[in-house]
DNA sequence: GCGACAG
DNA sequence: ATCTTGTCGC
């Protein structure tokens, strides 16, 4: 790897002052993107799919865009450490987009971190972009399991300090982790993977993203 | 010191 | 992340 761990927490506690937490007064997104790497060893595939969201009587979701980028890992996943390992293949991806996405939905946490740094919040302060995290497991913090029906959640909470909302996107279902990553809030964020996640435990961004760079990995 | 540890 | 088939349920 080309940059030392210490080196890289140093990265983030720099990064991490860039964060902002509020909502931006924009109206609600059009344009909202999924992201993901699939990896073979050393190699992966990088994608970003963007939806567009049509709000009617009922929430429609079409992709408009999409860019998958292979490449070489340089750095090994540390816990703590994750987006140093996605976010150059993530950031390339996104460079090729023609539809600038309003929202990055992020496969992982944002501020729900060891230094309030995940890669929602690298990927948001590096592309200026608003962007929240959505993790499929905990990470850190304490939580309550939250009621059994879609749209119920509890506070996640670290160091006495709530850093993401543990969500159950539908009935009698795993919840999922949905912590704010830049220029969102944590309500706001929670409203949008909801919407996003008209059926299944997984907002469509992820599972699109997921699709799209395991697709790109096969294709050898 | 021991274990836990996003994907 | 990845290793991996069938199977129960809506």
């Amino acid at each position: 790897m080309q940059l030392t761990v210490a080196e890289a927490i140093a990265v983030q506690e720099d990064l991490r002052r860039h964060v902002v937490t509020t909502d931006d007064t924009s109206p609600a997104p059009r344009y909202v993107a999924g992201l993901d790497v699939a990896y073979d060893g050393d190699e992966y595939a990088a994608a970003v799919v963007v939806l567009e969201v049509i709000r009617a009587a009922t929430v429609e979701l079409q992709e408009v865009d999409r860019a998958v980028v292979r490449g070489r890992t340089a750095f090994p996943y540390v816990p703590g450490l994750f987006a140093f390992r996605e976010v150059p293949g993530l950031v390339a991806a996104l460079e090729r987009l023609r539809v600038t996405p309003e929202l990055l939905v992020c496969d992982g946490q944002g501020l729900a971190h060891p230094r309030r740094f995940g890669l929602a919040c690298h990927l948001g302060v590096v592309t200026g972009l608003p962007s929240l995290g959505v993790g499929k497991t905990a990470f850190v913090g304490e939580w309550q399991e939250p009621g059994t029906a879609r749209g119920e959640a509890s506070e996640l909470v670290l160091d006495g300090e709530v850093v993401g909302k543990v969500l159950r996107t539908q009935n009698k279902t795993k919840p999922v982790f949905v912590s704010v990553g830049h220029r969102v809030s944590l309500g706001t964020a929670v409203e949008r993977v909801l919407e996003l996640a008209p059926r299944y435990r997984l907002p469509e961004t992820t599972r699109a993203a997921d699709r799209a760079c395991r697709d790109g990995l096969a294709e050898r």
